[in-house]
DNA sequence: ATTAGTCTTTGACTTAAGTCAAGAATAACC
DNA sequence: GGTTATTCTTGACTTAAGTCAAAGACTAAT
């Protein structure tokens, strides 16, 4: 991926480069940087100053919150075509959060100020980062809802749908990633979400295997998540 | 102001039409509407369609989640020169909240369609609007933070704190929202605000009389809000 | 296979914060 | 200005979820 021309080919995968061309795409190659990292090597930390905006184009990324007293809330876990960091590269601020690579992981980099001249000469790409930025919005605010008024069982339940959901609506799950991680996701401690699992389990809405999920009664689920 | 070249300068006041001339602004100017609440008059409901962006021209505006439960949480507080409902506008998507006028108010609306035309054709509309929703991520971003590892009086040491800077870092602030309302700003319910109030001020941190507080200790209320 | 290390579950306990309800205080209205 | 209606505070109680710790299960590596 050293190629500029193939890596202009590869970033109209991006949800952000959508309606441009190949050839469009060439200036942002030209900018662009590959970075890797491995398993648990820090991207960046929050709090440190914003460098740029990341590409994901092989591994996993985990952004993640950590308070003083060490607790982890886990805000957005990356894949391929995934991207993030945007915020502070518009703003230029602190980074809000922090970075760290879960496997093996390739980053395409842009660097910031080479990028915001890119977004004033390509208006489209400014458009898309647009509706990008609208879609993170709204997870945000997803979350202050959860928090806000759901308990942990009503967050997994609304968690196993929505996982279920991203694979065709399958029945039977596997959790892709550790359930430590998935309670960090969801805004608590692995007790606690361990023992969300046996109530849902003990409530006939699920039976649960390891990182094995099935989902017995998907109406049911609904309705506890409300 | 139904004049158009007053309302173009007018606009000029708005942080996403910085650095364009009232001019510029006259296209916009002839989309805007001028849309009046009164007191606890719905702007708009959670879950029904968007329609537009909205800047308060006079008025305060409350924008809150609901839960089925009838549980209230305070998402943002708008007064003059605040703007709204950026997210659903650019995503078409319904509106992640519901908006109410807490007095008799004035919006200047932009509709959706309209607006992303001229989004198109004023690229320097975009790239503002850019900077707007990154900081209103970094915004909801930390409410999670908030929610996530603060308890009640950590988080309203943080509010008064704040609000305190918003005022010229004054010592004594008064309160602009009742408490019922701080209480849905900050996650909780009145019962438990009351309570955290009290705990502040028996700590000596402050001292509360109706909607005036005075912080007695900066650094300790720093401390405590992490 | 055996070990070492991490992840997960379970139990006993503590605590923050919610619920419900009744006064007290404040604000709104005729 | 006095009455009505909210809002706020306080108390007694319940509950969700965190803490701490230990045992069990799984994973990875030698």
């Amino acid at each position: 991926m050293l190629n500029k021309v193939d890596l202009s080919n590869w970033l109209q995968n991006i949800l952000i480069f959508q309606g441009l061309s190949a050839e469009q795409l060439i200036p942002l190659a030209q900018i662009a940087q590959l970075q890797t990292f491995e398993k648990d090597d820090t991207i960046f930390h929050q709090g440190s100053e914003a460098t740029g905006f990341f590409i994901v184009q092989t591994g996993r990324v985990k952004v993640f919150k950590i308070a003083s007293n060490g607790k982890e809330r886990i805000l957005h876990l990356l894949k391929m075509y995934d991207y993030f960091a945007e915020v502070p590269a518009f703003d230029g601020k602190a980074f809000p959060a922090s970075a760290i690579a879960l496997e093996y992981t390739e980053l395409i980099f842009f660097p910031r100020l080479a990028f915001l001249d890119l977004l004033h000469q390509y208006p489209a790409i400014a458009i898309n980062m647009l509706t990008s930025l609208a879609n993170h919005s709204r997870k945000l605010a997803q979350m202050v809802e959860d928090l806000s008024f759901k308990e942990v069982p009503q967050r997994l339940a609304a968690y196993l749908l929505d996982l279920s959901d991203r694979h065709n609506g399958d029945q039977v799950i596997h959790l892709d990633v550790t359930k430590t991680q998935l309670a960090a996701s969801l805004g608590t401690i692995p007790a606690t979400l361990s023992r969300s699992f046996s109530r849902l389990s003990d409530a006939g809405l699920i039976t649960i295997n390891g990182s094995q999920v099935e989902l017995l009664n998907r109406d049911r689920l609904q309705d506890l998540s409300d």
